[in-house]
DNA sequence: TAGACGTAGA
DNA sequence: TCTACGTCTA
């Protein structure tokens, strides 16, 4: 690994607040936020299961998921063909970061969660980490072209500093 | 834009130093050495003319960039294909990066030159920054799929620290 | 080797 | 919308 704070962990990073915002994706890989650069879902074996450290979530970016209070209805990886040129949608597996999510479930392990929001100047997004979430729910649902998605509840842990989102947008 | 160090500059940035190192092309594109987190060549407009800012050069990275003491050999940008799965081979357009490059060429216009470089630990690379050049000559080549391939003859500016290349490798 | 919620500029 | 010397994991 290549990450300056540490190695790959479940939970609070040590030296990162709620709150605290950043550039890129590369630099919430440098703090041991979120290590992978583009993959939404970041996830690491524990013992014998693999377990989600933590998701990049964005509203309005084409994957629909929603922020509600507390509450994010987050949308699975795979299968919808967003980055691709030709849109073929497929159905996503229940593989990798959506397994790592369903299994931090099972254990109730926390997630972290970091926003990204789009930026006011051009198209990109900058990303505020959002704190920790347990998942409490998953479905599939049925996307745009009738594909598999896969939903998951995320419940944000209380006892966290709140965030005025209204100062970063 | 949305650059730290200011705007983007020809020649020297406030705060740089020959030697720099950074982990990702974000990271220079954040200090002001290089703007654009993937082009090799970045450039901009100065009064009538379009001039190159920087180059990030690599050698062995099937580019075939060339290092030999205070000369760079460079290729252009365009047509090689290389990111593509699909790899077609186009003949390089005097167009863009590479037309700036010959715009500084023509009003010795300097150049910073950074260094992609191998990491020792996985298959991505780390940067260093190298220190000003000027485009001294180009001229076109055959590539592998007898593309045409610009190459870019850089000198390095005299006065500069010398960089000990073996201590990054 | 390919896939994944990458980025900026034309 | 596309291209461009991205970057990591499986």
């Amino acid at each position: 690994g290549k990450q300056v704070n540490g190695t790959k962990m479940i939970g609070q990073v040590p030296g990162v607040h709620v709150g605290d915002e950043f550039q890129y994706k590369t630099e919430i890989s440098l703090v041991g936020l979120h290590l992978s650069i583009v993959r939404g879902i970041d996830y690491m074996h524990k013992r014998d299961d693999v377990l989600a450290t933590s998701i990049v979530a964005s509203e309005g970016s084409g994957y629909c998921d929603r922020f509600d209070f507390d509450v994010l209805i987050y949308s699975g990886e795979g299968g919808n063909g967003i980055r691709k040129s030709q849109k073929i949608l497929h159905d996503q597996k229940m593989v990798r970061g959506n397994l790592a999510l369903v299994n931090s479930m099972r254990l109730k392990s926390p997630v972290r969660v970091i926003r990204g929001l789009k930026r006011s100047d051009y198209r990109g997004k900058h990303y505020v980490y959002d704190g920790l979430y347990v998942v409490q729910d998953y479905w599939e649902e049925n996307g745009p072209g009738g594909n598999v998605i896969f939903k998951f509840k995320l419940c944000r842990c209380p006892g966290q500093p709140s965030v005025d989102w209204k100062h970063y947008f």
